[in-house]
DNA sequence: CCAGTTGTAGTCACAGTGACCAGAACCGCG
DNA sequence: CGCGGTTCTGGTCACTGTGACTACAACTGG
């Protein structure tokens, strides 16, 4: 029951012997959606032992540093994205002991979210993956933990695309609805109803608001579709639910 | 738009200068049920000079630990509370740079949940105190950050007991369904309806299951209750919405 | 036995949704 | 120009889940 090596007197001791100043790291996961799926932003370590494996952009914490900031600055360092605007949130912290083989990292992940960007990720050693790809791992070494990261990053975005109207994070504004359908069905890998998606999210207060331009109908043709920004909601009431 | 102090060329190397080795910590929000109202276990620093004040218990982490062995032994050492079979989960991680006075800390949060613990929690300095007390901070001083810690936790906790099964986790097996009701209007601080509770509860798929055994009416009469036991549901579908 | 309390079962009206269908507004082509 | 093809938009209908409520079951103490 009780923890091995302490007791409760011991406890009452300030405790700064047998602590360690272990490294602490940001990772992100960046999603975006281009052609119609969903991509994860991936990396080549520095690390010349690490050749031929991927891992999510990070970046060790510098002591005047925020955790965003970090996260911020791998995105910027190692894909040269700058994306200010973009939607950060925090997954989790991943902190086993035996994570880093070169020695003790605790790592904050975190969940990126934008529209897709201008392609300058393609530089160098950063590609964006179609997370199918990532998800079987068919022949994709994931370095570190990631394996681990990059699932709770898809099922995080998955289930908030449920209750918050952060789908909208993925689009440029203005979009159509379309568009934004596009995203919910590009995350969650299933086709929805055009004219139920509508009603949806049109019925929701503050998800998104109208405005009286049109797009132009696609390659394809088609009726134009009226544009629409993102409204003030945060959450979605009630939530629209995966099939 | 681009990071201050650093290119994309000097991203390439290996970044070992510059890094801080932050502190880790870990700090536990466990959350009770007892009188009928959400509790939430806070202690009094070791520090002298933040004498008066409470916390969440906090410990940092060792170098052979995880971050799950931290929150225990925080509770243990702190608290004396031993309950490994206490449901922990991360909440996020603070590190803001200036969070804590005496030098950098990143701080990772934990929510725990546990039925009411047999009081041992009330000696030296560890007190169980009403989350409505600490919500509106009411005189109470809480140092470091907790102040921003523990309104997450309360709403973390309150926005899981509607699409997972987590309310169990505040009661013993078996349990009745008043019981499990009760813990739902402690949560969210409404009553909500015995029968559409009851019509919910038992509808939802693995939610609990059902034993042969009944419950003995309490001080105030009534019809015995049926006792029921954990189901093997995770999530609940579909949600129980809070009114 | 009776009033009070709690647990359990059922009814009814209504909101939200999935599965459709139909029309509106564009395209390219003959 | 008409016509089929496409997308966008508005509507209907059946079904599910839920809130509000009533009724009954099973116990308590006086």
């Amino acid at each position: 029951m009780s923890v091995p090596g302490s007791t409760a007197t011991a406890a009452v001791r300030t405790s700064t012997a047998r602590v360690s100043t272990c490294a602490v790291a940001v990772d992100v996961a960046l999603l975006t959606i281009r052609d119609g799926e969903l991509k994860l932003l991936l990396v080549q370590p520095d690390s010349p032992e690490l050749a031929g494996w991927w891992a999510l952009p990070g970046r060790r914490v510098r002591d005047d540093e925020s955790l965003d900031d970090t996260a911020h600055r791998a995105l910027a360092e190692l894909a040269e994205i700058n994306a200010p605007g973009a939607h950060l949130e925090q997954l989790r912290t991943y902190g086993d002991p035996s994570r880093d083989p070169r020695g003790r990292v605790v790592s904050v992940a975190y969940l990126a979210l934008t529209p897709t960007p201008g392609d300058p990720a393609d530089h160098h050693r950063a590609r964006f993956f179609d997370v199918a790809e990532v998800g079987i791992a068919r022949g994709l070494r994931l370095a570190y933990d990631h394996d681990r990261i990059v699932p709770d990053a898809i099922e995080r975005a998955r289930s908030k695309l449920e209750y918050t109207a952060l789908a909208t994070a993925f689009v440029k504004e203005p979009f159509t609805l379309a568009q934004l359908r596009r995203v919910y069905e590009a995350v969650w890998g299933v086709p929805l109803d055009p004219a139920n998606f509508r009603r949806k999210v049109v019925s929701t207060p503050n998800f998104v608001v109208e405005t009286d331009e049109l797009a132009p109908p696609g390659p394809e043709g088609g009726r134009p579709a009226k544009r629409y920004r993102r409204g003030r909601a945060i959450r979605l009431h009630p939530a629209m639910l995966r099939p």
